[in-house]
DNA sequence: ACACCATGGTGTATTTATAACACAATACTA
DNA sequence: TAGTATTGTGTTATAAATACACCATGGTGT
């Protein structure tokens, strides 16, 4: 919570630098031991969580502000990262809009202004993300999927919605190359798959067609230590796995 | 182009009634004699041509804006009409941003402010339709996708990112609904797939592919009058249609 | 009246992709 | 050294996509 001194420098702040009205939230995806991540924001004093995000520099493109955020966020640049879709119902950020109210009057509230927010997805390297809260938050978290925490406002619908897409792109992109470390076996990669889709998946087919994408590279040098027999490793052929990206896996007609 | 006074007037009324600094514009896609037309407006005094658009009511789901733009230019309402992507360049609207920098400073210049704008696009029954120009336009007419004029701003480049969209979509969703008269012949129906992916199909299995989906009824009375044999007649089975829209065509995995 | 032709309806092999299933190899454990 | 969990590599059955051939109809030109 602000005091009426810190909301007004935030807004003065907030209204000399940000563009009005539009917000940016991201959904960011990491996988780790089996499990997809989320990463959430918990408000400082409050059992508030939300989806990190942001606002976007006057003179910023809209891609550029959302690779910033998750880059505060993460430490982590250069990643893969969708707008998925704007969410512009006007009463989606009413308890923000109300929580100010009695400090400033509208016109000097940030907070009272009516924000769409463009819903971003990004997959990152779990084990290189470096998880940082913002300036309004306590911690800054991955959760797994299944153990979130209510988010506030639509943050809950706009997960969905990008978890959705997610699942859809599944279907005509390859996906991997960020979620997974560089060298990585066929299980863990059908492991991500999985969990991704909430669903198992049969061993050889995925194999198969995995390799039929012609995406993948298989190492000499097969992991070691475990127990049990010695998986090959692979690693993404980056070139054919940039052309998947540009081009499509199937794709009907 | 304004006057002084009329963009006073124009300023005024939008900073009163529509959220600053977001757009709304609207690919309409129409068919017709086998070709597949998109509605485009001219500006008055100028030769330079647009897609329809508009901006968001400070109450108005965004959504509820592109329904409304949608129908004032068309007179059609509960159309399929879908988001498909945000444009949010700084420099998208350079041109309009310096029209008229001259006549009133940037505060109060809604001309001179960035403005995001939100892509949509929509299926619309041509022959229902009725292009309409909005108040800044004289021409409000349908064009050939082969035919277009040289759009301003990023126009052309939205056009082409709900073109590519639309195509995508055609993998997993059913389309025809909007764009096809109440009753149709499987050629015809053809014909729509044909253009929107300019590409010839082969007839015998794209009727064996659509009946498969479900999503048609056959008619008793075939189309009388042409030359030729006698073609059937179909119309869509509005429920699984529906059905379809929410579920998806096949979906891999 | 008749062959002609463009168009529409229907069927059938061929190929390809997906799904279901079985067995051998490995490396640790007991 | 047998047991076990895991990985690698098939093979077969089914379904889907593709390619192609033939007949039916209703007009045209002679």
């Amino acid at each position: 919570m602000f005091t009426k001194q810190e909301l007004i420098e935030f807004c003065d702040n907030a209204r000399l630098n940000f563009v009005d009205h539009i917000s940016i939230d991201c959904v960011i995806f990491g996988f780790h031991e089996g499990q997809l991540k989320v990463l959430v924001l918990k408000m400082k004093d409050e059992d508030a969580w939300y989806l990190p995000g942001g606002f976007v520099l006057k003179k910023e493109p809209i891609d550029t502000a959302a690779n910033r955020i998750l880059k505060d966020r993460t430490g982590l640049d250069k990643i893969f990262l969708q707008q998925f879709h704007v969410f512009g119902d006007p009463e989606r950020s009413r308890p923000h809009n109300e929580m100010y109210r009695d400090l400033l009057p509208p016109e000097e509230n940030w907070f009272s202004h009516r924000f769409l927010t463009i819903g971003y997805y990004a997959l990152v390297d779990f084990v290189h993300a470096n998880p940082t809260p913002d300036s309004h938050s306590e911690v800054c978290a991955w959760r797994d999927l299944g153990d979130l925490p209510k988010l506030e406002l639509d943050h809950g619908h706009i997960l969905k919605t990008a978890l959705d897409t997610l699942r859809l792109q599944l279907n005509y992109q390859p996906i991997g190359y960020n979620l997974m470390p560089k060298e990585f076996t066929m299980p863990e990669l059908q492991k991500l798959y999985e969990t991704i889709l909430d669903q198992k998946l049969d061993r050889r087919n995925f194999q198969r067609r995995m390799l039929g994408f012609g995406i993948l590279n298989r190492l000499d040098t097969p992991r070691k230590g475990g127990a049990h027999k010695a998986p090959y490793l692979y690693s993404f052929d980056l070139d054919n796995y940039q052309k998947a990206l540009n081009e499509g896996l199937k794709g009907g007609w």
